[in-house]
DNA sequence: TGTACATCAGTGAACGCGCGTTCACTGATGTAC
DNA sequence: TGTACATCAGTGAACGCGCGTTCACTGATGTAC
């Protein structure tokens, strides 16, 4: 039996140790400025019960990774059965970034390790984006003489570019309401943009 | 005087210290994991001069920030003067992607520390992007009835995309000549897609 | 030019601190009979 | 069901280590006269 008492406190205890890693690091701190001691602590646990856990702190970011990753799956599945994908652009984006400023230790993090010092965990968050990108591909409208591949590139546009204003939305001072719009704003024309590339440089290409 | 000689040796020791530090980040380690002790030591001072030079570890950082943004703009100057930028794109990407990987640690730099822990020089860092950019929509060959608000809008889009691009180039293996030639024609790819995009967007909205 | 004093980059020792890791342990929970 | 033993998440103490920061100092260089 795997589902007892005592494995059932292990998972909580786990996850508790992932909570605490988001929060500590917070706006400002990456996970290479993490100290396993720190996150024992705020977790209510001595030092050495990490072991129990994790082998390092590396393989602990790589469990947040993938919590995450769960996180901004179920998100994403929600986010299409509610039909949100069918609104226009405008409203899409709205949505996104309320959700950005909802999740904003998530997003910080994502945003700070993608690019940050190690490398296994970089690799882990390019590959959930790219796996983000071809959901969304598969749900994107666009008109049926658009080949697959071509969705498919955009799609990975569109998630870099919303991941990358999602950073800029978070360094905007919270109550600052005006930029926070600009950058909406912003966002928007980006993505159309993108979007009326590429259906004229393929609309050209077919004609010829 | 100012330009005596221990002067100019005090200088000298300080761009020793925040070329040590790029040193000993180099491609995997943040600037918050970077102790003082570690930067004085590869510079040969003792750990107590340090603070002859910086009040302490963000200043470094910043300095580090301010000297890459000198030569980043040396070398956009001489881009533009060999006339860099009136080659076709691909020519220009290519180059742009040797001068990449000629200098890996300041890419990786620029690419970490730009969404890293450090909110002053993640805003540095942004504000010199945007000083490249508005260089660039300078010298952009558009046609002549696209506005300038356009032209710097894309030129931004072109940066950021352009070193986002950078960054995944970095993290492929050295030898693997056929995955960064696969990144180059897709930033390729990108940067034509933005550019029909801009062209077509606008070329609509004026026929209307 | 020569002398006497000021400046200041770099020294070396010391400090208290939090770090990661180890170890033998405890005691609640699980399992075999 | 009751008992005897096994498992194992979490304990608490200890370790050696590198850290940032302070301080009085040194001695080469600069300045005023």
């Amino acid at each position: 039996m795997k589902l007892n008492q005592r494995y059932l406190q292990k998972l909580k205890t786990r996850s508790t140790l992932i909570h605490s890693a988001l929060k500590l690091m917070g706006e400002e701190k990456g996970l290479g400025e993490l100290s396993l001691r720190e996150v024992a602590g705020e977790s209510g646990i001595v030092p050495a019960a990490f072991y129990r856990h994790f082998k390092n702190m590396e393989e602990l970011g790589l469990a947040v990774v993938d919590d995450m990753s769960g996180k901004l799956r179920t998100i994403l599945r929600e986010a299409r059965k509610s039909g949100a994908y069918r609104a226009a652009l405008k409203e899409s984006l709205h949505l996104y970034f309320e959700y950005v400023n909802k999740n904003r230790l998530l997003f910080r993090f994502l945003s700070r390790e993608a690019t940050g010092g190690n490398k296994r965990i970089r690799l882990a968050i390019r590959k959930e984006m790219s796996f983000i990108a071809t959901e969304l591909a598969g749900d994107m409208r666009m008109p049926k003489w658009i080949p697959m591949g071509d969705i498919e590139f955009v799609s990975e546009m569109i998630v870099s570019n919303s991941f990358h204003m999602a950073g800029e939305y978070l360094d905007v001072d919270l109550s600052d309401h005006r930029e926070h719009q600009k950058i909406e704003i912003k966002t928007v024309k980006q993505l159309r943009l993108i979007f009326v590339g590429t259906i004229r440089a393929r609309r050209k290409r077919m004609k010829k």
